[in-house]
DNA sequence: ACATGTTTATTGACTCGTCAATCAACAACC
DNA sequence: GGTTGTTGATTGACGAGTCAATAAACATGT
């Protein structure tokens, strides 16, 4: 039965899993064994790709902040104006692939894992820096020395948003949560212009 | 050693023990035994009081957000007006016994918790809706339809600046966290006046 | 074509440690 | 003597990580 080739569908299989592990258990406090069940295979297989729980939880960290930098960065693509680029920003942040109940349980628990893990503290700080200089570099045009101050704002609204999010069952307004941190976001510019 | 009227004081010092366990970790990962030993005793009489670590852990949560409570309470007391009142909400949210380093981080596990106990959900699902009762009365007078929507901003604001203010070192800046969405608070209401 | 050796894939069974929870027993107080 | 407080020792379960063994695919020489 072993095709050749199989690692990175293995690892790919297993961090989807994890995240769908962790998001529905809604915790880290999920086994080796349950992930690997789920990805379909040992967790003897599990440990030979990854080598340990930890760096199984690191790569799905990884995935889900690579994809949610992959949707800002797409949003980001089509903007023209400073203005459009914030917007875009704030909206490629609730896209579909990240801003669904699973993804931000998950993203959720690996901000606890942050706390204790130096390697995922790292990775969230890296994320956090490109998002803040992705808005900074729209604001600064708009707003000038403002722009630190309006970036902390929306940054910790869209945090808010997020972490209210994960309380919720099912998935959550994409809808709405654009609109809340928009409507922040045109009332900090009416200011200035 | 074992002197009567016991029970209340060991209770506290796990309740303690607990929240300074649990924010120094960063985790919920810790042992009943570690959290007994900070609070001078062994395991089995963290069992003997709580009955399981569970309870517990639940008994903290209890703890934290009565604390929370009770300082947005002291600080809507002195409050004259509606304006006031709303403000007192928000500085209460970031006094000194709540907004410090250990608690939260001790709550942003408890709010993770959440996710797979269904009390805690049902703990931290009154105080959401305690602290937007309290925003929505001073809000209404000011804002009139729109004090749900300013309410759901404010609250998801303050959530933002919670969670990150889990991940610096040490204690966060109060100052600072006031002033951010108090700031948001005045744009929000500048429109209406 | 075929034998032989090497690498990759895969797992069941096992080890070893940890930890929640229990219990039996002891100590102080009334 | 019963109530309250307290602990060391024990149990029972569970889970991360290891290992030996198996099997398919590929490579090479003949």
């Amino acid at each position: 039965m072993p095709k050749l080739g199989a690692e990175p569908i293995r690892r790919a299989a297993l961090v989807k899993a994890t995240i769908e592990t962790v998001g529905e258990a809604g915790s880290l406090d999920v086994t080796v064994a349950q992930i690997a069940r789920r990805a379909g295979m040992s967790s003897a297989l599990a440990h030979h790709y990854f080598g340990s729980k930890d760096r199984i939880f690191l790569a799905a960290m990884r995935s889900i902040l690579s994809i949610y930098g992959a949707e800002v960065r797409g949003a980001m693509a089509m903007a023209q104006t400073p203005h459009e680029r914030v917007r875009a920003v704030v909206m490629g942040s609730f896209a579909a692939g990240s801003f669904r109940h699973e993804a931000i349980a998950a993203w959720l628990n690996f901000y606890v894992l942050a706390q204790s893990s130096a390697e995922a503290r790292r990775l969230l700080h890296i994320y956090q820096r490109r998002l803040r200089s992705n808005l900074m570099h729209g604001l600064r045009p708009l707003v000038g020395d403002r722009a630190g101050s309006v970036a902390e704002g929306l940054g910790a609204l869209i945090d808010g948003v997020y972490i209210r999010a994960a309380l919720v069952a099912g998935d959550p307004d994409r809808e709405a949560a654009c609109e809340l941190v928009l409507a922040h976001l045109e009332k900090e510019l009416e200011v200035h212009q």
